[in-house]
DNA sequence: GCCGTTTTCGGCCCGACTGTTTTCAGTCG
């Protein structure tokens, strides 16, 4: 298996769960922690920028040790402290600590007395009642253990996509608004950092009446086991394994709580840092100074106390943005608003179910000038046909475009990249076109260098446009393909063509930390809204929503531009100037 | 184990809820 960051972020992740479960020194536990959270989202590959004789320790959290062990795990896979602490307890016993309610004190006492390493083993052990005998275990602790085990050999741990957790939201947020007293009731948590996926839901309440608003919670219909039921905080699992937590504060608390509810928690810790140097605390019902409580009502309260600007909730993540925010330098984030057209969208002649005068309505009704059709190649009609639908399609959006004077449809194509890096549409057919989307549909398993030389020979193409869905990641279903995207980047700067963010929310495509590279690149990021149907055409706002997260303003993506803006960056990728290398050169 | 507009040593975020206790440890977010 080859090493890159997810590998090395994994072994970090464990030596932190081990150490912990031998009771080492917290702080040593974190660094672990720490440093496998900024691997696994850091923008560069770290076995790549190890080959190249990179310095390791500008990454941050990562110190000269940590620098000499990621040395040790892009060369062999693992780390000599890694396998001393598997030689020491057996290395299935972390995934007890996946086990709600176990952490690592209770994992090393259920071992040490029990012998227990796997969640078979304890949930046997807890049902001959031998776990309730332990000192600090008791009767309902051994019950819940037994249920919480059961929960999870029934059903994995599972993320939810945005808009099913926005559809459980909802009317959940509806009942808790209706109970008197209530003022606000708002999601906060990765919901509302936008976060591609939530695996669990977080809403903060201000009200008077903080028990009559529990109850309400921990009383709603799709309430399948209430985990905690106290006066300022609730928690429950809904009857589709989606946990959710219900924080109750004051009003004049509402600022510091939504700072705090929201994270992330990286996010938080290093403010409540910032807080901590100048002789500040900060907790969820405000900013103290001693026992004077100088802020806490509004968010922008909270960070200005500590002389900060007020950081958009995308991105809270410890990324740099702390730093910005201190000095000033926070990007003006790309909004829906900004966005004058949508460079992906399908019609009943392919993968769509809407024809092509509904999909322009529908696009122009939501403040859009321009939607480029982007049909494939329609199955049945085989890639060697005479491409008849297309010409067809061409002379409708013709006689579609007459009928506006403030819309156009865009002339494209979907074509499929092959595993030789060509495309599935002729050269001819795609002269006609005002752009090319080029997009990986099948070979997702090549070989990182394979997959990366396949796209960039496509990019290479006399009309290619914009790379879509560049990783080819499913949500939940099928991850990301092995690909070198500084590489793609490079190359799309160098070629003067685009990568697409695709906007379905169970593709989000590319992810946040390479919309931020791309930005870097110099690429302009094309968000395209890939719709089947007409009401597909919101799927923009989550795609807006990842674009935040990458950091992109409206100058980092494409289709902010007017279509006048539009046109002679499209051109140029369309053999009108782009091309100055002969094909076989 | 990392890190530094007080520091290369001595710090390292903060509070709620539960269960097992008899004043608090463990877990969680």
């Amino acid at each position: 298996m080859p090493i890159h960051n997810a590998e090395c972020a994994a072994v970090f992740a464990e030596i932190g769960d081990m150490l912990e479960i031998q009771g080492a020194n917290p702080f040593r536990v974190r660094a672990y922690r720490n440093a496998a959270r900024t691997i696994g989202d850091y923008g560069r590959d770290i076995p790549t920028m190890i080959a190249n004789g990179d310095d390791l320790g500008k990454i941050p959290s990562i110190g000269a040790d940590l620098a000499s062990k990621l040395r040790e795990i892009a060369a062999t896979g693992t780390c000599e402290l890694q396998q001393t602490l598997r030689h020491a307890l057996p290395g299935a016993i972390v995934a007890l600590l996946d086990v709600p309610g176990l952490g690592a004190k209770r994992v090393k006492a259920l071992h040490d007395a029990l012998h227990v390493d796997s969640l078979e083993q304890l949930r046997a052990e807890a049902k001959s009642g031998h776990v309730r005998e332990l000192p600090g275990f008791g009767a309902k602790t051994e019950a819940h253990l037994i249920e919480a085990i059961d929960d999870r050999l029934q059903r994995e741990p599972q993320r939810f996509l945005l808009p099913d957790a926005a559809h459980a939201l909802t009317p959940l947020l509806e009942r808790l608004r209706a109970v008197a007293g209530v003022g606000k009731a708002v999601p906060a948590g990765s919901f509302r950092r936008r976060r591609e996926t939530v695996g669990d839901l977080d809403i903060l309440v201000t009200a008077r009446d903080a028990a009559a608003v529990a109850d309400a919670f921990v009383g709603y219909g799709d309430v399948a086991r209430v985990l905690a039921h106290g006066k300022t905080r609730s928690s429950a699992m809904l009857a589709n394994g989606l946990q959710v937590d219900l924080r109750v504060v004051d009003a004049d608390a509402f600022g510091a709580a939504l700072v705090y509810f929201t994270g992330s928690k990286a996010h938080n810790i290093a403010l409540r840092r910032i807080a901590q140097a100048g002789g500040l605390k900060i907790n969820e019902y405000g900013v103290f100074r001693g026992d004077e409580r100088i802020a806490g009502a509004t968010e922008a309260s909270v960070y200005a106390a500590i002389g900060l600007h007020e950081v958009p909730p995308e991105l809270r993540e410890d990324r740099g943005e702390v730093d910005a925010s201190r000095a000033g330098t926070l990007p003006a984030l790309v909004e829906r608003k900004h966005l004058h057209g949508d460079l992906h969208a399908h019609t009943d002649v392919s993968a769509g179910r809407d024809g092509l005068r509904a999909m322009a309505a529908a696009a122009r009704a939501r403040g859009l000038a321009y939607l480029a059709v982007t049909d494939r190649v329609p199955p049945g009609d085989g890639a060697r046909g005479g491409f008849e639908w297309l010409a067809r399609q061409l002379d409708d959006i013709d006689r579609v475009n007459a009928t506006f004077d403030d819309f156009v449809l865009l002339k494209g194509v979907e074509a499929g990249i092959r595993e030789d890096g060509s495309l599935d549409v002729p050269d001819a057919m795609l002269g006609r076109l005002d752009l090319v989307v080029g997009a990986v549909r099948d070979g997702f398993d090549l070989p990182r260098g394979v997959q990366t030389d396949r796209m960039l020979r496509a990019m290479d193409h006399s009309h290619f446009t914009i790379l879509a869905h560049p990783t080819g990641r499913m949500l939940g279903e099928r991850d990301a393909c092995e690909l070198d995207v500084p590489r793609v980047l490079a190359q799309a700067a160098a070629r003067g063509c685009f990568v697409e963010l695709d906007a379905q929310p169970r593709r989000l495509d590319l992810p946040d930390v390479w919309c931020r590279e791309a930005a870097k690149a110099g690429v302009p990021v094309a968000i395209g809204s890939d719709a089947c149907s007409a009401d597909e055409l919101d799927n923009l706002a989550f795609g807006v929503d990842q674009a935040r997260r990458g950091w992109l303003t409206r100058h980092d993506v494409l289709n902010t531009r007017t279509l006048a803006q539009l046109r002679p960056l499209l051109a140029r990728t369309m053999g009108g100037g782009k091309r100055s290398r002969s094909k076989g050169a």
